[in-house]
DNA sequence: CTGAAAGCGCTAACAC
DNA sequence: GTGTTAGCGCTTTCAG
């Protein structure tokens, strides 16, 4: 008798295995693969052992083997920095709801600044990633931007168009969709309106401003810079520019906020200094998040596809993620989304005065 | 010569792995395997020689492998049906940051009800999940335990505690919690107060109610049942409630609300009525949420750690799946985490009548 | 429709 | 401190 030496790792804990499964039904384990994976050419009475076997020893397949057999799955990273909005809850559960599906693994991580994100992209890289989804306002950073070009990561964004064309992106008009949206309020009759800007460090901030500014110039409408008032994009600055605004002695008959969590909180200050919404005055958003539904009135305001977006961009990296595991180069895509009015209950014409 | 025969699978396009790396620092693959994972016994100067390597081909280490390889990294289903909330948001997060530091794989999956969360667990088992995350409302589903408890399925909650003793979970006491509070608005003075009640099929809402009520009798005050007003933990269920308190010939000089989105809504609903808040009104809610400190006044809540809870119910879970894999008997643990009473701007002494 | 062989890229265990 | 060997559990490729 031959005593077989003891090297490499030593089985402790019999784990089920394909192995098991096939053995108990009488099969290869290439077939159990075949089974599990739905492939169709299996026979019927064939499926139907495997699948008894599998349910008899209650066999759950090890995922890190099947990703590195079949080297299709993708790893990678999802940056931010701003989780207080509910655009940013949106974008996450898009995110990871294609991931799912495409049994693509996500790692969220949380960076304040581009400098932290700078460190990121460069740990995630080190720890695997295969490419990096980069949630607004860390995708307006020209910093975070440059570093991600220079290190030659696989990337996209969501938001406004950037200019780095070996990114990709998933793209709206920001501009375009404000001045609808703008057009819309004029059509009502609305010539006195205000205007809360988002947040300057974030792109679309200008880009809606502008739209803003496009309705009126076409209109033949001055805009009146006192009307214009800066915000965050939170809930907090809208409560505070909202009072700006409503305080003036000749104050708007109407307010476009740049988001919804501030128009949110403009009809939170309109009420609270006894204007009806939109009797007396007329409050629109931008986004289209949970929330502009959950209140009331609901909110009229720019449906942005956040979803699609979100999806789309993943799609985008996973594509050029097996393109390069493929030895092809991969190139950026940029797609452009449509936006949509939505029209709900706090827009109005503006009252007789 | 001799014409291998093509075999098993062809290499297409050289992905750059840790053998590469070995032979351009000079070293075997396992040194290069010690120093991405920072194993201190490596000598400094090789170290950098393999660091080198790394950096000169743009070594990227492949996770799936990592993980077949040493069997430590878990896959965790995060089960959910209720996305539009800040509680919820904040529990996905914890969740996902705590996956990212032990590298488990989160899928998040929504389940609009029990049957689809069941559907789900199944078919998560089936996918090679380890163990599952059960988010409430979910986790109040007795459907959805009967499901996790006969499939022999790891899993955690967080929320109230529940009885059955090998699900893992991490809980507060609600009641006691809602105890607090009351008692702190009873100590400012108030007599007359107004509850706003949680979703019915949430198992929080029952116990807030309770710790309202506790707080009174043993204060010797009457609860009103016509103070104790329907809600759903949504913001606009918050709206239509405050306003039912409000509108009564005797409305309460303070409402509690069962959670922060309620409290937000009801300091809306007041201010749009003329009444101010705290001056005339006490509001407070429960969760402590980022809304709390977004809105003004600043909201006195019931802060509930959720990110810790988050973070313990996975830990919990990890270790049981490692138990598991040990082949050791995975015992379910709960451990109960202390709520804390935050005092902001949102309450002061009833006014003087 | 099913099976056999090879090996994905890494790390555990042990040897030196 | 570093190398050797075996193998994690699955799927690819090709043969039948």
């Amino acid at each position: 008798m031959t005593t077989k030496k003891q090297t490499g790792r030593r089985r402790k804990h019999a784990r089920i295995t394909a192995s098991d499964v096939a053995k108990l039904a009488g099969v290869s384990p290439m077939t159990v693969s075949r089974v599990i994976n739905d492939d169709a050419s299996v026979r019927d009475s064939t499926r139907l052992a495997v699948n008894r076997a599998i349910d008899k020893l209650g066999y759950m397949p090890n995922n890190a083997a099947r990703s590195l057999a079949s080297a299709k799955h993708a790893s990678i990273s999802f940056l931010f920095s701003d989780p207080n909005s509910a655009y940013f809850s949106a974008v996450l559960l898009g995110v990871l709801e294609e991931a799912r599906l495409a049994k693509s693994q996500i790692t969220v991580v949380e960076c304040e600044n581009a400098a932290e994100a700078r460190e990121e992209i460069l740990r995630s890289k080190r720890g695997g990633a295969d490419g990096i989804f980069v949630c607004p306002p860390l995708a307006d950073s020209p910093h975070v931007m440059d570093v991600l070009q220079k290190s030659r990561t696989l990337a996209v964004t969501i938001g406004p168009p950037h200019n780095r064309r070996d990114i990709s992106s998933v793209t709206i008009d920001d501009r375009a969709a404000a001045k609808t949206m703008t057009d819309h309020i004029i059509s009502l009759g609305h010539r006195r309106i205000g205007f809360i800007k988002g947040n300057p460090r974030v792109a679309a901030s200008a880009l809606r401003l502008r739209g803003f500014r496009d309705a009126h110039k076409e209109a033949g409408i001055r805009t009146s810079r006192d009307l214009i008032v800066h915000g965050l994009y939170t809930y907090r600055s809208g409560l505070e520019a909202a009072e700006k605004l409503l305080d003036r002695d000749d104050p708007p008959t109407a307010i476009f906020a740049s988001n919804d969590d501030m128009a949110v909180a403009t009809i939170a200050t309109a009420h609270r200094k006894g204007i009806e919404v939109p009797a007396e005055l007329t409050v629109c958003g931008f986004d289209d998040t949970l929330l502009a539904t959950t209140i009331w009135p609901e909110l009229t305001t720019v449906r942005q596809p956040i979803t699609a977006m979100s999806h789309t961009a993943i799609e985008l990296l996973e594509n050029n993620i097996q393109r390069r595991r493929a030895g092809k180069p991969s190139k950026s895509q940029h797609v452009n989304l449509d936006y949509e009015l939505v029209i709900r209950q706090s827009d109005a014409p503006p009252p007789a005065s």
